[in-house]
DNA sequence: CGTAGGGTTGAGGTTAATCAAGTATGGTGG
DNA sequence: CCACCATACTTGATTAACCTCAACCCTACG
């Protein structure tokens, strides 16, 4: 069971490269939590004792407005790890977190983590690392929804997560929408019919193929073209 | 010299409370900048090789569009700190930092400052705390400017700074502007037109009265109502 | 075969950006 | 001290992006 959780750990970014012992001490204080397809993980405000490692399935983190609209903030998958934030500050949760399929998390509690990094530096600066790589998202986040239309958000978002799997942004290639497109459209601050437009909008130039889930990229210059950085 | 850093250091959050001898520490790595109205203290972009205090003066961080526009994604004043987080992390400035008034600037430089962290877990700890807050914040900006229109926004960020700053949000407190209408818009991820516009409509419905940079709240119910947290 | 959820399409409305022009305001040099 | 200019701010008219609402399609699944 514990060996099972630090392979796990293993390959989390939070966590990577972090010697064996480290590891199963950090698996000795975690748990598991099995989530089903839509069930809340926690909600915003809820009192935050600990952080989450999705270990498989995935996991939606949004926002709800009075009147109940949503906007997602992050999409997560297998080994990604999320709410670190909120055991060193405040202790409750900035936001709303929800399985998208059947899967598994692990449950990292506030007080003993804490023990352990303050024993640990070099763990330390790796949670340092991964919060400033957050608040590098969020930074494009903002960017993207105030800066930016619907279009070029889609187009920013495809070609990141792109990269992030090692796909060429070149003709030819294919990327496969990992979740509903609802959730998508929501990730993106707009709304399905619109995202739907887009898609349609952008396949009538030709520049890419939408089948189901599939995106193929068609003209990656012109697609891509803009966002030089 | 290092002794009047000491003092500065001592009253941002980042290291409110230290020991003496680990502000004195910090002051022997940093060193002072002062930046003329206008200044660019950093672009996007530019390698990050420490991160800043301000002593005196305020400091506007934004995102620009290819087209120029721009959205402010903080304002900072006298004993805040910002881009802690770059320096934990790729290694190039993810937004844009300028002077918005003649001031001095704190520069606490990369290696130097990890090494001190390294020997010193407890700071680590408060530096987490603090990348939290900024994590907090940009979800909360993230969640303005997708989830309300501008009046909404208008009114929350009031009413955060005016907690910040310790006022009372009842009527007749008054919020003075810290900085220009323009550069509060940004922030508000709006232009000038609609801000004065919205602030005129709030003010003809008798919510609040306007003169100048100064802010009177006559209604606070009915203005910071809908913000039941 | 029927229903539910996700997705698409069309028509219409609304918010807020843009464009254009006018009014303070404050600093500078004459 | 005043004239001038630049900058900040305000106001009005127009426009465009995108949200809303409503209907419809499609596929999966009991």
């Amino acid at each position: 069971m514990v060996v099972a959780m630090s392979e796990t750990l293993r390959k989390t970014p939070l966590f990577f490269n972090l010697p064996p012992e480290d590891l199963s001490r950090i698996a000795g204080i975690s748990s598991l939590r099995h989530c089903a397809k839509r069930e809340t993980v926690f909600r915003e405000g809820d009192r935050a004792d600990g952080f989450y490692v999705v270990v498989s399935g995935s996991v939606k983190v949004f926002k709800l407005s009075e009147d109940g609209k949503e906007q997602v903030l992050h999409i997560l998958e297998a080994g990604q790890s999320f709410a670190e934030a909120t055991i060193f500050e405040g202790g409750v949760f900035p936001a709303n977190a929800e399985a998208l399929c059947d899967g598994d998390l692990l449950f990292l509690p506030k007080r003993p983590f804490i023990e352990l990094l303050e024993k640990n530096p070099k763990m330390a600066l790796r949670v340092l690392g991964s919060l400033s790589k957050w608040l590098k998202r969020m930074t494009d986040l903002v960017e993207n929804l105030a800066l930016r239309d619907v279009e070029a958000r889609l187009v920013f978002f495809v070609s990141e997560e792109m990269k992030r799997r090692g796909l060429p942004l070149r003709d030819g290639a294919v990327y496969e929408i990992p979740v509903s497109k609802n959730v998508l459209a929501s990730r993106l601050g707009t709304v399905p019919e619109t995202f739907s437009r887009t898609l349609k909008k952008l396949q009538e130039e030709g520049k890419i193929r939408v089948k189901g889930n599939q995106i193929r990229i068609l003209k990656a210059v012109s697609l891509f073209g803009a966002l030089a950085r």
